[in-house]
RNA sequence: GGCCUGUUCGUCUAGGGGCCUAGGACACCGCCCUCUCACGGCGGCAACACGGGUUCGAAUCCCGUACAGGCUACCA
């Protein structure tokens, strides 16, 4: 039988770090066995529901390539949640109850138990009403266990689990009762979601009996994604959106390759693998069991290393938003694709991400360069530099400037032997030449940048600087 | 408080009784390369939470303790 497995976010924002490898796994799982991926979005709360958040959730999985097979709202299936409700309670397996949380707590408190709702209207016949929520009557004794693909089989006392709601006094069915009715008529197979869920299990089990739905979906409850503090990842205090990565440069194939290894890796335990790989290679029951910390210094060099794999055209296809479209730092009519081109071999192996691209290369497309002035100051400092900057300025304007092929050693033969007459090093003399003409001490080659400027507007800058002195 | 889950280098992990004087990757440190920064090469630091069992033998199996996390909503 195909796998039918189902990535139910709920709307809150934006879907993050942790959703997005559990959907990775869900979707892998489908797609090896020539299986269904169901996109359910559960919105049954209505402050959750909005609809840029809803699509917002489209977009993140697009981008990363996981397609779904079918797509439901749970807010388009109340009616089948209504008859459901109706369907336990014909059958004597709820109460309405108008307790307030307030209430609840007060009798907790003086029976100086735990906290949680005590069964109180179970036997009181109350009716439904304005202010009345459906409760479920859970067995007061015996034990709910199932079998969980990387946990084992986790049991539960049934008299830990309290009567808890199915439906609000506002009408609006929980979460608990959807997923069950909705994995009841979607046919899912296999439940791959956070261990987070793993204490509602049980309650999932009582309803999806109640409802005789027959033999369970197969359970794996994978390890939560951690901050470096070992919580969960958290929306308010940990960074999580896949967008804020996504501008930031990272690639969708090295995000995904990365969260894949936080919890599982293949056989031969090799680190790197393509999405195709993990599909063949994938087993459910090889996911690890604890917690992993989502470590960003680590994605970083993964993505450090794709970048520089990759062709440099696809590099500089890659890179264009950062620098002919929304995220470059200048107008678009400031990108000149041939400037860059001739220089992107060299940028391509001193960036992790792609947004470091615009800084690299900036002082070759921008009028007017900025120069930093830390850098400038540490470069100036050694004596002989006043110097140096002259007769480079003068030298280099009688020194032929080859662009085709570009030819890099006059340049270089001369400054460096301007060095040597000055008593500057190799590593002293280029520095405040490179902070003078690209502004900054660090950046791709020098004198291959400067075949790529032209004679004159390097000359330009270099005199500009010296008369900073 | 109760219930549940987890625990191998700083981090992600390999490991499923002898192949482990515990392997890899990222990070970090050192050296080499070098016009800066990177890349690359070489080397180094560094872990089986603790205590009991079981066994000829335990990172691997069992029990306990500690610690961590999750859940305990008319959120998902």
């Amino acid at each position: 039988m195909p796998p039918r497995v189902r990535f139910a976010p709920s709307p809150t924002g934006f879907l993050h770090v942790g959703g997005l490898r559990t959907a990775l796994y869900n979707w892998v799982v489908a797609r090896q066995g020539d299986g269904s991926f169901v996109l359910r979005i559960e919105d049954t709360d209505e402050a959750r529901n909005r609809e840029d958040w809803v699509t917002g959730i489209d977009e993140s999985l697009r981008w990363f390539g996981l397609d779904w097979d079918e797509r439901h709202r749970q807010s388009e299936r109340t009616e089948l949640y209504a008859s459901a409700a109706d369907e336990l309670t014909a059958a004597g397996l709820t109460y309405w109850c108008d307790c307030t949380r307030d209430e609840v707590d007060a009798r907790a408190k003086a029976r100086g138990g735990p906290p949680g709702y005590d069964g109180h209207c179970r036997d009181l016949g109350k009716a439904a009403g304005p202010s009345a929520a459906l409760r479920f009557r859970t067995p007061d004794s015996g034990t709910t266990s199932f079998v969980d693909v990387v946990r084992g089989e986790p049991a539960f006392p049934n008299d830990a689990i309290e009567d808890f709601v199915l439906v609000r006094s506002n009408g609006k069915v929980l979460f608990v009762l959807a997923n069950v009715v909705d994995d009841l008529d979607m046919r899912i197979t296999h439940l791959i979601r956070a261990e987070e869920h793993l204490p509602t299990t049980p309650k999932y089990l009582l309803l999806w009996d109640a409802l005789g739905g027959g033999p369970p979906p197969v359970f794996a409850h994978v390890p939560v994604i951690v901050n470096e503090k070992r919580q969960k990842l958290s929306k308010r205090r940990d960074r999580v959106a896949l967008e804020s990565f996504r501008d930031e440069g990272y690639l969708p194939e090295v995000m995904l390759n990365f969260l894949a290894l936080i919890g599982w890796s293949p056989p031969d335990g090799r680190e790197r693998f393509a999405l195709e790989e993990m599909v063949a290679e994938f087993r459910l029951e090889d996911v690890g069991r604890s917690p992993g910390f989502f470590d960003v210094a680590k994605l970083r060099a993964f993505n450090g290393d794709t970048i520089r794999a990759m062709t440099t055209e696809a590099f500089v296809e890659r890179a264009q938003p950062w620098l002919s479209g929304p995220l470059a730092p200048w107008p678009p009519e400031t990108y000149d694709p041939e400037v860059f081109a001739a220089v992107a071999p060299l940028v391509q192996e001193r960036v992790a991400v792609l947004s470091e691209v615009p800084a690299m290369v900036g002082f070759l497309l921008v009028p007017e360069l900025t120069v930093d002035d830390g850098d400038w100051e540490k470069a100036v400092k050694p004596a002989g530099v006043v110097a140096l900057l002259d007769q480079v300025t003068e030298r280099w304007a009688d020194t032929a400037w080859v662009h085709d092929p570009p030819t890099a050693e006059p340049l270089k033969d001369t400054l460096f032997a301007i060095g040597d007459e000055v008593g500057l090093n190799r590593k002293r003399a280029q520095a405040p030449v490179r902070v003078a003409v690209t502004g900054r001490a660090v950046g791709p080659p020098l004198f291959e940048s400067l075949v790529v400027l032209g004679r004159e507007r390097t000359l330009e800058r270099l005199r500009a600087a010296r008369a900073r002195l």
